[in-house]
DNA sequence: AAATATTTTTAGACTAATCTAAAAAAAAAT
DNA sequence: ATTTTTTTTTAGATTAGTCTAAAAATATTT
């Protein structure tokens, strides 16, 4: 089995990757797991050893299919987790990732499949980001930043950018919410900052809050 | 905050001092983690640094109050979670012991108190062993091993003193289950055996396995 | 294309938890 | 009251993961 450890830097690498496209860097790692390069570098060699990263030396990384596998379930099992947390004990979607970081790493395949029944086999998370299935394919629904819109255009929202506890509280009390319709009601320009109508309210949010909310149109 | 093995370190004193009324020798304890003695010293020094046991060389250990309190909450969220998922995940009794020894280190006072709010505050877990409340209070049922009772006794089923897989299926495959009425027929002389009436089902049973079996009268 | 800056790796040290083997203390046997 | 046995502790190594500081490789600038 690989430790706790190892499967974090999997994550990390898989989720890079995952918005860049490309390989890997070992500064990128380093912040992302808030270490040092040092550290990422003996690490990389261990898992590159067992087969989980393709790695050679300055060159960068990208997960293999074994190491995107073992990437696949901890985010399956962490979305689940947090899909539990909300729909049945009673959390916030803002108070669910710091629990799920560690419910991640429990290791049981019937724990999780059990989880996943009793949930229903959700295909999303209390975000909207999609859970992988026990098998560990990825159902990505393309979407689009709210930012990307025209005057009177709308969507509906499925998703965030930023996950920070902060910016899911700003949403709550703006009253936006996955699943919501928002209408354009006009762009302003000086600022990027946008005026939009979601459940009957409308409201002003700035350039850099549209960019963080996903949506399909 | 105390790490992983520092926790199951003391889980397994506190369960030592319940099972024997003394203080514990630095022996029972690397028996009970299955390590070895020398590294049960080195860590009772780190946990009477840290105030959780009272420890003088060569004289064996006990708890300090702090350290109880960190034992019992283990021991709290271990049997919450085993509740969990005997009754909510459809696990059964023998099954449950390994996935709580992970979930019983996860770290969050909030998921606890929901756990034990949506399992509806239970006292006892799956095994018929009691739960600690959130302040660390354990309420502890007197009861005693079937093998103390006379011929034509009457007693209810209340918990195993053996916790393994195998002995648990065994009372599975006899029809044997917690809040059953156990009646017993006749005890015979030579093995020390019992004939036993439960659910309405007369079979017979070992010495050994009577005296694993919990009962009130 | 050389000089400079940045990134990555190596070397060596540190911590937590473990181990084996030897020494010291306590308990049991004579 | 010695001697012997058992238990416990110490001393010194080992492993996983981390770190700092220095060296090597790559990328950028001029």
């Amino acid at each position: 089995m690989n430790s706790f450890t190892e499967e974090n830097y999997l994550k990390a690498i898989f989720k890079l990757i995952e918005q860049s496209g490309d390989t890997v860097t070992t500064n990128a790692i380093a912040e992302k797991i808030k270490t040092k390069a040092a550290s990422v570098t003996d690490m990389l060699k261990k898992l590159a050893d067992k087969k989980l990263i393709h790695y050679q030396k300055y060159q960068g990384v990208s997960l293999t299919k074994k190491g995107e596998k073992v990437a696949l379930m901890i985010i399956r099992k962490h979305r689940l987790w947090e899909m539990f947390l909300v729909e049945h004990l009673d959390f916030k979607w803002d108070e669910v990732h710091d629990i799920a970081e560690q419910l991640e790493h429990i290791n049981s395949d019937k724990l999780i499949e059990q989880i996943d029944k009793f949930l229903n086999h959700p295909k999303v998370d209390p975000h909207g980001d999609p859970i992988p299935n026990s098998n560990g394919k990825l159902q990505i629904q393309k979407s689009y930043p709210l930012s990307k819109l025209k005057k009177n255009d709308s969507c509906i929202m499925t998703g965030v950018v930023d996950h920070s506890p902060s910016f899911l509280q700003y949403l709550d009390r703006s009253g936006i919410t996955l699943g919501n319709e928002i209408k354009i009601k006009d762009l302003i320009e000086f600022d990027r900052s946008l005026q939009i109508t979601v459940n009957k309210r409308t409201l002003f949010i700035s350039n850099d809050v549209a960019k963080n909310i996903l949506v399909i149109t």
